[in-house]
DNA sequence: CCCTTATTTCGATAAAAGTCGAATTGTATT
DNA sequence: AATACAATTCGACTTTTATCGAAATAAGGG
């Protein structure tokens, strides 16, 4: 993951309504959910939540797709994963125990996942 | 961890200067750094830089300790693992597998730590 | 086809965040 | 107490982000 992807994504999570959307997709599964309901869950205008989706979808973090018609929105887990690992690579100049606790021990760190 | 202070923390990590600041501290480990050499690593002026490490220190991502003229900067390591697990938090609905991969197989999820 | 539903785009506006030189505060050295 | 050093605060400015009603696009049913 370069700099500038992880900056789009916490940029993205960084926001009131984004953040819960996000959860709210985490917690929801591979089901995912449609725009209209997300938007009646966090008391959002529909052109609000639209914009919101599409920060989110532009830094990758959520997926989208057409069913019918509604379009569905799934939490994208292989993104978080590689954040997360952005986050922490090479935590503590590697050390096993530095301290840091489970940060430092995330367990795949930079992968070819997203 | 609470909506709000999550929202602190990615905002803080959601910029170029922040982000690779962070991850300076991350990587330094427990011996941390001084305000100066980071701004030397970073190419960034001084003034800048205080404000980076303020917005950092209060969305409570580092801890700052004088030591003698120096104002030493560390990563708080347990509020990245509360951030981490608050964004993760009842993954797919508390599922066993549900396809996230490692993202929601976070070993402490809401511990007390940060 | 027309009509309803679902969602996005547009546009104007309001609010928040980032930048950096100059001045300031705090700490040590002589 | 004068000087040098380390870092922060101030102030004026530019850029980015968020909001939401109204209009437009897209899909399916009668």
């Amino acid at each position: 993951m370069k700099a500038d992807a992880a900056i789009d994504a916490l940029g993205a999570l960084a926001q009131e309504h984004r953040l819960a959307l996000f959860r709210l997709l985490v917690q929801a599964g591979d089901g995912g959910l449609a725009a209209g309901m997300i938007a009646e869950k966090l008391g959002v205008p529909n052109s609000s939540l639209s914009f919101h989706l599409t920060q989110l979808r532009e830094a990758g973090l959520v997926l989208q797709e057409r069913q019918h018609r509604s379009i569905i929105y799934r939490a994208n887990y292989p993104a978080m994963n590689s954040l997360v690992a952005y986050l922490l690579e090479n935590c503590c100049a590697g050390a096993a125990d530095c301290g840091a606790g489970v940060a430092c021990e995330t367990p795949a760190q930079e992968r070819k996942s997203a």
